[in-house]
DNA sequence: ACGCTGACTATTA
DNA sequence: CTAATAGCCAGCG
């Protein structure tokens, strides 16, 4: 797998495109400081729910989306740090969660119950 | 237009 | 937990 970034027109400039991506981006920073998400659930608000690569795939772009993405709020079911290594540099994302009050053991979510958001029921 | 890929999830073994 | 299989869908060559 050498694929380079190929994301692109997911912002064209000056032209606000509404894709799935956006609608990916706006539940994400509708996460709440020191909660975290899955990208089951996230796909499942947006009525997609088999699809939650796509929501993963959507974070592939939050990077160079403005305003900022809070991608690292977002993990899979499990509350594991699996897009860690697409964060950059490996650790940020623990580092990120950490310091939001959000405890992570083994690149694993502590208490994922208790501080997962669910955009399903939280945000309507 | 077709095939491949992918930060997932569920099920089966 | 791991390994394999299947389903899902958008973007790119």
């Amino acid at each position: 797998m050498k694929q380079k970034s190929t994301i692109k027109t997911i912002r064209p400039s000056g032209k606000r495109e509404e894709s799935f991506f956006e609608l990916v981006y706006e539940v994400a920073r509708q996460i709440p400081k020191g909660r975290v998400t899955s990208y089951g659930a996230i796909a499942a608000c947006l009525g997609t729910k088999l699809s939650a690569r796509m929501v993963g795939w959507a974070m592939n772009g939050a990077h160079q989306v403005r305003p900022k993405v809070p991608a690292h709020r977002v993990v899979n079911r499990l509350g594991i740090l699996s897009g860690k290594h697409h964060f950059g540099p490996p650790g940020k994302m623990q580092e990120l969660l950490e310091k939001e009050g959000i405890k992570v053991k083994d690149d694993q979510v502590v208490d994922l119950k208790k501080i997962f958001w669910d955009p399903a029921k939280e945000l309507i």
